[in-house]
DNA sequence: CGCGATTTGTGCACGTCTTCACAAGCGCCT
DNA sequence: AGGCGCTTGTGAAGACGTGCACAAATCGCG
């Protein structure tokens, strides 16, 4: 919507943070760019083209360009990007800066398998507690951390400032958790169960759903039928195995 | 935009699709709303308007009759959507009507619980194999299935009429495994590894990432915390860290 | 020093999704 | 039968996201 900047008019200079309101579709893809960018730095690159880096990240590079714009211009015409500089952007960005901790409720199976993710503390988060409320599974020790009650929860909230919260028990006690996470000043929640939460303003619930993700491509996969069923749509498109790999892949953000 | 082919009689296939052609944003959608239907039916309604199955399924009340208009007319003015019949229409449009064969390749960390996950027969899919390259986890056995290798993958295929192929895997190995699972006739990946794969057309992808979505979170709480910090509140806003929440904690704030 | 090769940043047009607002339809009650 | 309240279905408008195409900027080299 803004789009009143005016070009080499130094003006008041933001000598504030400036966060740019960063589109909600641009914001899903920098954890993408991100990952990408730390794959290239590993491997010794210093500087990666546009084109170079929207290939990584399975996007089109113009959106990749006009993602990046919005952070300010940080690339070279004629050159590329700086590697390690356009991470430390992006992560400053994200709030990657601070470790925040990390709230895990519910240790059932996916709860374990959770526990477990190397994920965490290679992007800037911190398990700070296993949770649940289950009495025969507090005290387990899972990946070096103990399993507490979740009636702990507001202990371990002043203890660890926690951040965010991950919600990983049956869909009957979710919403009661998020109560729970909410009460003790969590803003932001990470959904896991089946079910719909309900907060108050202000605080962010994303969610992930493995039965969600599987009836959609049951969707498609119903649609591909179909297609292929029926002759006189288009050419021939009866090819089962598709022989040109031209790296086209719709792989699409999930939630909202 | 839809050009059809002849009404009528349709040959094979039986089911007469009236090809869905539904926007993708409404594809995500239509699982939650099955979920909230379901629920709803096990509770004895027999009847909901699109102001209930909305609020259950955490959208506008508009949005929910635009996507149901897309199915066809299956409410009732007045008095609002039958639920047995409205679960079967969905249940009809994302092809749920057939059990899907489900292939979990990575019997890992994340593979034991996605194996042991209830959602898969609950929900119109059967997971036919567990695959690994790991010699050593082959034979192991999981929740009633015993895993095998993944060079029998083409057999299982066969043997499944496989449908579906989830990836949870090292991202190392998950192009390799994408490939496999292109070669075997699969046209639907669900990926839990961190990387973009590359697929020929024709394939659909799917991600879920635990890290992309706890790395949106954060940038929202990073900007939460930057908005309270800058606005003159009025109180000592002080403090760099946000150890004090004026913990807005009127609950039921139930969403947009 | 200037020129060409290269790549970013962006204006613009287009398509998709969302939201509002309201007419059309349905059932119930009098 | 007729009116009334309720709810669906949808046209229209606006917000949002995407992709093309190109000018502006930079580097390397002769």
């Amino acid at each position: 919507m803004s789009q009143h900047r005016h070009p080499g008019a130094p003006g008041r200079a933001g000598a504030v943070p400036a966060l740019p309101d960063l589109p909600e579709a641009t914001v899903a893809r920098l954890p993408e760019y991100l990952r990408a960018l730390h794959n290239l730095a590993d491997t010794g690159h210093e500087t990666v083209s546009s084109e170079e880096l929207s290939a990584a990240a399975g996007v089109n590079s113009a959106k990749l360009r006009k993602d990046l714009s919005h952070l300010g211009s940080y690339g070279t015409r004629g050159v590329g990007y700086d590697v390690a500089l356009l991470i430390e952007q992006i992560e400053n960005v994200l709030g990657l800066t601070q470790r925040r901790a990390v709230a895990l409720v519910g240790v059932g199976n996916l709860g374990h398998a959770l526990a477990g993710y190397d994920g965490f503390a290679g992007r800037g988060f911190r398990i700070a507690a296993l949770l649940d409320a289950d009495p025969s599974r507090v005290g387990e020790e899972i990946n070096g951390l103990v399993v507490r009650h979740i009636d702990e929860l507001a202990t371990v909230a002043v203890e660890e400032s926690l951040a965010i919260g991950v919600i990983a028990t049956p869909a009957a006690a979710a919403q009661q958790v998020a109560d729970q996470l909410v009460a003790v000043g969590v803003t932001s929640i990470l959904n896991f169960a089946p079910c719909v939460l309900s907060v108050p303003e202000g605080v962010d619930v994303r969610k992930v759903d493995l039965a969600i993700e599987l009836q959609i491509l049951s969707f498609h996969e119903h649609r591909k039928a179909s297609l292929t069923a029926l002759p006189a749509t288009g050419g021939s498109a009866l090819t089962a195995l598709p022989g040109g790999f031209a790296a086209t892949d719709t792989q699409e953000a999930i939630g909202t």
